[in-house]
DNA sequence: CCTCCTCGTGGAATCGATTACACGAGGGAT
DNA sequence: ATCCCTCGTGTAATCGATTCCACGAGGAGG
């Protein structure tokens, strides 16, 4: 593959020239610009971003960490983070996690080692060691959707806080009395401040949220349908499951018709995060919807502020409810209402 | 960050040394090596990969450039080519062409500045010029999903005829013979094969296949939506409408749904790749599955081979047809049978 | 006509690693 | 005792860019 080298001898100049044209530095004259543009276009040259990198200490890259490619929320997120920063002139290179501390340290440190600009974390859990590390040693970093408390990190994330009140305001006005959550990990802030949200607007509603309506999933599909098996399995099982993601509601789905019961008669549900999906299944599932573009998109401007010297800013955007049929329709009583 | 230098200095040896060391080169002696080894922990230092890439001319680093991320088959298959890679010590970046030969271009020329050893694409269209361009340049390359026709390069995918064979016979078993595809773009390979194929399958049955139940795709779904509601509107409909890809599905499932009309009893729904979602679509539905993660672990190997000198291998794997209840259960007969 | 500035250019240092080559010390064979 | 080989180590070249500095030419101003 040709060079600078390569290019300098082929336009007659020295290859501070053909470096300052491909940077367009003032200072060329007309015509070494053309020589050289004619070589680059003979040679069919393009700069080594390797080379460059190691000189100029920056990869114009950022790093993605992610808890599960699968998972389409984070997919969607995967994408528009992309897409912001392919226009910001960045790269992005994805890793990820599986929900799992050390895979993500892996991808963290693999992240460090390319000299990557700034690095975009979901963390999996309360902190890997690698994470920390990096957070402390100074690389650029931002938290989108989960963060970890202490750790001075900018957070791009969404407040799901007022959707799930609209969400049990909702199954209230519907009837449903004992409502069940599946919650995930909650080394997670996901995982905990959802379970926090629907306990307090079940209280604004004199619900209480018994343990056994608590069940602890890993936000995979299999642990929503664990879960799911144990709520049914008891003496008075809940009227409503409400999923903490996607692939746990999936999971539900699963073991709700594993029993032959039907949604929503048998019993409602209800996830966190909207799908695409979501629309086609049978029922469409209600569920809460994140701003994941927006999401995505105000993250690499965090990072990229920080990157370029200007302050990063945290931001909190609101999720909101998208009520389908997946909870009852029609204003069914199926107890007496005070 | 500390370079090998600063290692060097605290380990009083010299740079070389400290390289040997890292890179377990035999003969260092067991005296330098502690030494060294603790100077690294002292100083927390990791080698930086872009210095060590601009010497050996080697990034340990594959590019993966598929047409849409949100698609879940081409999702799936990213994720087992990144855990292929990584099991044999590579990393992976993916681009995402968004089905724009525009946008794979520019990927995989990204990708080629960065030095990545080997490269993984599902060409969008006939070939981007710097695709074809890496292709001839001696870029490692694997063509995966869908490859391009006269360029050298081994292809890894799935051969899905036997499994549209199944499928029509299993439609004509049901009584169908107005079968309607939406095929995806003609310039791909799977675009064209899936027609091909269903055209061919439908011929041993002595059915026929007029171009009005041909619509033309994007692999999108706003593409399954207004093709299918070209279907609907014909004259006469067809029983089946068969979809090149689950995005397109998803588009059919909507114009149906807006129709008021219900899948299977109104018309059939059929798709080429299964995913997890379609189990709990209402109804579920019958799909031709590939076996992506096979697809990805056979890709990866094909390209490491290549890369580190071995002959690389085409791989062909046969996909399977899983029938679920959107083309209707029990064998209902619609008109006579011969 | 001389001086000073500006402009275009090239030489060479540099980034952080790997590695060919040289060299000295020590041990075994003769 | 001499020679030779092996082993451990260091010096320095190298990868492909960017960029500081020096230098010569040419124009403007006195």
């Amino acid at each position: 593959m040709a060079s600078i080298k390569d290019v300098a001898a082929e336009a007659g100049v020295s290859v501070a020239t053909v470096s300052r044209v491909l940077n367009d530095h003032p200072s060329v004259s007309a015509d070494a610009r053309t020589r050289v543009l004619a070589a680059v276009q003979a040679l069919g040259y393009r700069p080594n971003a390797v080379a460059r990198s190691l000189r100029t200490d920056q990869t114009r890259t950022l790093g993605l960490v992610i808890s599960d490619v699968l998972n389409p929320y984070f997919t969607k997120l995967a994408r528009s983070v992309e897409e912001a920063a392919r226009a910001l002139g960045y790269s992005v290179i994805i890793g990820n996690a599986d929900e799992r501390p050390d895979l993500q340290d892996h991808h963290v440190r693999t992240l460090l080692d390319r000299r990557i600009d700034g690095l975009l974390v979901s963390p999996t859990d309360g902190g890997s060691p690698g994470m920390l590390d990096a957070a402390r040693g100074g690389t650029p970093m931002v938290f989108v959707d989960r963060w970890i408390a202490g750790v001075d990190v900018p957070v791009v994330r969404a407040d799901g806080r007022a959707a799930v009140r609209d969400l049990v305001a909702h199954l209230h006005g519907l009837g449903h009395r004992r409502l069940a959550i599946i919650a995930g990990p909650a080394a997670t802030t996901t995982g905990s401040e959802r379970v926090e949200a629907f306990r307090e607007a079940m209280a604004e509603y004199g619900i209480p949220l018994p343990d056994a309506y608590i069940g602890q999933g890993d936000f995979q599909a299999e642990s929503g349908r664990r879960v799911t098996e144990g709520f049914l399995d008891l003496a008075e099982p809940p009227e409503v499951v409400f999923a903490a993601d996607n692939l746990m509601a999936l999971g539900a789905l699963d073991a709700i018709r594993a029993r032959g019961m039907r949604v929503p008669d048998d019993i409602a549900l209800a996830a966190f995060d909207d799908i695409p999906w979501f629309v086609h299944t049978d029922p469409p599932i209600t569920a809460i919807a994140q701003p994941t573009g927006e999401l995505g998109r105000a993250a690499v401007r965090a990072l990229v502020d920080r990157i370029e010297g200007r302050p990063p800013q945290s931001v909190t955007l609101p999720a909101r409810l998208v009520v389908r049929r997946s909870c009852g329709e029609s204003p069914v009583t199926n107890r007496s209402q005070s």
